[in-house]
DNA sequence: GCCGTTTTCGGCCCGACTGTTTTCAGTCG
């Protein structure tokens, strides 16, 4: 069972009991664990084996136990009994907003509703209207909520969600009398997918801003506009959220809206152990009731004895104390990256020529591009024959002895075959000044084939690097199932390198991977996977991975020169 | 159910909004 399964137990208990009325800290205490788990680099499984599962903050005793007994037999005896004391479908209630475990219990009991259709039924026959405490409003609130439920977009890749914004962003930095204007929650954290959008500003005159905010030519519709506080959709259905706060707040207000929730929980409780009140309007001394307002976060976070942490670690595990052990790296920047390690030419897949990609390269600051052109495997589009590959290599001696500071290095992406081999012959790969290996066949492999596969590939002493590892397209298709801990142990071993794929409907590796990986001293690299010259400028999104990874420059080989960066990679 | 700069017991983040209310419960982020 895996950390993302158990998740869901953990989070659907805490539904139940809500539901039962039960202690609403023994409710958080299992969703607490239940995020936890959830963004913990390392498998649960692994630390039950280890015996150190007691050590992830917010798992005691109990959960302990009770991972334990979901690890080892798939199931849970308590689960399963607390599911049994409700009638099937309740926890569906649920998910439609406005309507809590109160309600859920209520429609049930007094009504036998189970389903969303009886609940649409009985909204619409005015049954719901007519219970005692609720009223005409709460139920057309209600139906309008599942409503929306049924076309609701879900989360969308950082990818789409970020280019919307920017647009936005662009156009409201020229309204007059606009002083600041920055994004806030999961995006600034730069988390993979992104629900809405807050964005945060301070202005001279509010009322003008938000007016200029509605109307902007993105909106599809307005969904509240007021003096402080609008919102919009865009094309896309993704939502917006502008926010007018007092200068004097802003650096308070941006830390709340930039959560994660769990973050600020956990901040809150150290202020609170530190005679604090923590808000989004300042820090309240809980003995004089006196607020103090905060411009920045740096202060915020000083006020609370810690250094600025970056948003993209702020998730509610253990940056809080690493940041006041002093432990909070110098995470990578964009500047820091000095090429790039997978890119497509028109010999293949990709649009441009070699030189097309070589001078957007040079012309993005790098020193050296290596085009990994696909190999003659089947089901990958017009991969090259072993002496189309040949003529490019001597294609490419060509174009670099025209360049000055730049090289283009040669590489391919050979396919990592079903049963492990690769698609092109030894004697060609030693040509390469890179070789890129990758899955792009048979994913549904069993985890025990697929991670044996992977091996087999990181064994081999010609592949330099593991390209987008899982093979995941978000929203669209899963990873493969392997066993990532023997992958990156087998990656330390042998010193092949994995990837970050840039790409932003891939990011894989992911966040969680990319943390373990590192802290285990596997090499990686940071790669756009470009299929044209504007695809270059996608290695943000890698770079923000990795800094969700807590990586910094030094954890990133092609930060490198490409001297010291071949040798690293050669080096096995 | 978790956890410890008062604590192994007694706490546990904070505020806004909404609706149906005679003082507040439920829900959300």
């Amino acid at each position: 069972m895996n950390n993302a399964s158990i998740s869901k137990v953990l989070d659907n208990i805490a539904e139940l009991l809500e539901l039962k009325g039960e202690n609403v800290f023994k409710v958080r205490a299992y969703q607490r664990a239940a995020r936890t788990l959830e963004g913990l680099p390392v498998e649960a499984a692994q630390l039950h084996r280890e015996g150190r599962l007691r050590q992830v903050p917010g798992i005691g005793e109990a959960l302990e136990k009770k991972i334990a007994e979901l690890l080892t037999t798939g199931r849970l005896e308590y689960y399963d009994k607390l599911r049994a004391e409700f009638p099937p479908g309740i926890e569906t209630l649920m998910e439609v907003p406005g309507i809590g475990p109160k309600t859920a219990v209520r429609l049930s009991r007094e009504l036998g509703i189970t389903t969303l259709e009886q609940l649409e039924e009985a909204l619409l026959a005015g049954r719901v209207a007519s219970l005692p405490q609720m009223g005409q409003k709460s139920a057309e609130n209600i139906l309008r909520h599942l409503q929306s439920l049924r076309r609701k977009e879900t989360r969308i890749p950082i990818g789409q969600a970020l280019p919307v914004v920017e647009s936005i962003l662009q156009r409201m930095r020229q309204v007059d009398g606009l002083w600041e204007i920055v994004p806030a929650g999961s995006l600034r954290r730069f988390k993979e997918t992104i629900g809405d959008i807050d964005l945060m500003a301070t202005a001279r005159d509010p009322a003008s801003i938000s007016q200029a905010f509605v109307s902007l030519p993105q909106v599809r519709e307005v969904l509240v506009h007021g003096p402080t506080k609008s919102s919009i959709v865009v094309e896309g259905g993704l939502q917006v959220d502008l926010r007018l706060v007092e200068p004097d707040s802003f650096g308070a207000m941006l830390q709340y809206f930039t959560g994660s929730k769990e973050h600020n929980i956990l901040l809150r409780e150290r202020g609170n152990r530190m005679g604090l009140k923590l808000s989004e309007y300042g820090i309240t001394l809980l003995e004089t009731e006196a607020l103090e307002k905060y411009r920045d976060e740096d202060a915020f976070y000083a006020r609370l004895g810690l250094p600025f942490i970056p948003p993209e670690l702020r998730e509610g595990r253990d940056e809080i104390e690493r940041a006041e052990r002093g432990e909070i790296p110098h995470l990578l920047q964009v500047g820091d990256l000095k090429g790039d390690l997978h890119a497509h030419t028109d010999w293949s897949d990709g649009h441009d020529p070699l030189e097309d990609m070589a001078r957007a390269a040079q012309s993005a600051g790098y020193g050296y591009l290596a085009t990994t052109d696909h190999s003659s495997g089947r089901g990958v589009a017009r991969g090259l024959k072993p002496e189309r590959l040949r003529a490019q290599m001597e294609e490419i001696r060509r174009i670099n002895a025209g360049l000055t500071g730049f090289r283009l290095l040669s590489g391919a992406e050979v396919d990592i075959r079903a049963d492990g081999s690769l698609d092109f012959p030894d004697e060609l790969l030693s040509e390469l000044d890179i070789v890129v290996a990758a899955v792009h066949s048979a994913m549904g492999q069993d985890r025990e084939v697929i991670t044996r596969r992977i091996i087999k590939a990181l064994e081999d002493p010609h592949v330099d690097i593991l390209a987008h590892p899982s093979t995941r397209l978000l929203g669209e298709r899963d990873p493969v199932d392997a066993d990532w801990e023997q992958v990156f142990q087998a990656a330390r071993r042998t010193g092949a390198a994995l990837e970050i794929n840039a790409m932003p409907q891939r990011l894989d590796l992911k966040d969680s991977h990319v943390y373990r990986a590192r802290e285990l001293g596997v090499k990686l690299v940071i790669s756009t996977d470009s299929h044209d010259t504007t695809h270059l400028g996608l290695a943000r999104f890698g770079v923000g991975v990795a800094r969700r990874g807590w990586c910094q420059a030094g954890d990133i080989l092609n930060t490198l020169p490409v001297d010291e960066m071949l040798a690293l990679l050669h080096n096995r």
